[in-house]
DNA sequence: AGAAAATCGTACCCTATAGTACGGTTATGG
DNA sequence: CCATAACCGTACTATAGGGTACGATTTTCT
């Protein structure tokens, strides 16, 4: 039986995934760049290399293709963005740091395409959007939510519901990606610049209250 | 009769306005709905009536078509969007009609559409991006940056940029909107929520200073 | 009425592309 | 060493869809 085999695969095996994962890196990247429709089938296996009937051997149509590579991207992209907060002992610091990467991360050509891809795919699979939604951004909220709640139980926010401060945290980026999906390309100064923006601005709206002990 | 025919236009030319707008109005709505590579031209031309022929004796491609589309739908969208803010005394009260009205419009099944429609779009011609952006959003904000300006005067706000108030605040909703886009459905209390929120949070982080006049 | 413009219906061309068929070839495993 | 599974190359099918051609017909202008 050998259940706990990971890996005793013959060559056999051992070339099969190595060739499932050049299909799939090959057109993740033609998918990401071009679109569902914008790619052929053709060009990716001419780009592997083999025939196409290779090709159809490991995914037995285009959109069993496509859904494996936005299954894969999507992981990719979520687990990056969860590594995103880096907890210290200065609040504002901490904030900072956060946003400067998420706001890289955000207006990203790659995140903007992978917006666009996922968007474009929402028409025809509504329940994608809400599983990207669960599995990405709203995550990624929670996280900072529970540093957030952190930082109100030490005083250093004001008491109010975590999680929704953590969505107008967040959301405050969504104005920069909205641009970046337009077509902007942010420099460095300007990322810099917007960050200080939004976490100043976070933190007089949770601001401690006077009163408060 | 001759009701002051600001058009003094024989049949022709009118039937010719007509049959345009009519094609327009097709082409539009199966643009907005089923995105460009969604639509064939054929099927435009039969819900039209007519034949193919008459249709390219209108617009000599699909892209042309498209263009004309956007076009339209950009304008009709943004003059929607500018008569949003309808200033009163009440600072807090304008505040709130307009965030409502802007999560409104921007969660509706037709903004979605259009935003997926162009940003799907900025991949063929990036200067799309631009000009929708700056007809669109960065219009709505000039507009609240010169309201909230006319507030910090009174001393209703703190001082600052205006504009970058008005992102600021505009931003807020893109989070709503995000999740719009995702295929999340508003309900009406959901937008009354999300707009006492964001309009709190507005006013808390641009509070007139203690120290200022 | 008669010329001109627009329209119609329909058949057609051309290209792109998903997917298949198949016979020959190479690598793997026993 | 041989059976077999994977692979290759290439040619092929089938369909969709943008765009054209053209003669017949209707509508409008003068």
């Amino acid at each position: 039986m050998e259940i706990v085999t990971p890996k005793c695969l013959g060559k056999r095996e051992a070339r099969k995934q190595d060739r499932r994962a050049a299909i799939l890196a090959i057109a993740k990247r033609h998918f990401m760049e071009q679109g569902y429709v914008g790619v052929s089938m053709s060009a990716i296996a001419a780009e592997l290399g083999g025939s196409k009937g290779t090709l159809w051997s490991y995914f037995a149509s285009k959109e069993e293709l496509f859904d494996a590579c936005v299954d894969e991207v999507t992981r990719e992209y979520r687990e990056q963005v969860m590594q995103l907060l880096v907890p210290s002992d200065n609040l504002q610091a901490t904030l900072c740091a956060f946003i400067r990467s998420l706001l890289r991360k955000v207006t990203s050509r790659e995140a903007i395409q992978l917006h666009r891809v996922i968007h474009a795919e929402v028409e025809r699979s509504p329940e994608m959007g809400e599983i990207f939604f669960r599995r990405g951004p709203q995550r990624t909220r929670e996280l900072l939510a529970a540093h957030l709640q952190d930082a109100m139980h030490k005083g250093q926010l004001r008491a109010a519901d975590p999680l929704k401060a953590a969505f107008a945290l967040t959301s405050l980026c969504m104005g920069s990606q909205q641009r970046a999906m337009l077509g902007h390309q942010f420099s460095d100064a300007e990322i810099e610049d917007e960050t200080d923006y939004i976490v100043d601005l976070f933190l007089r709206a949770f601001a401690p209250e006077p009163g408060a002990a």
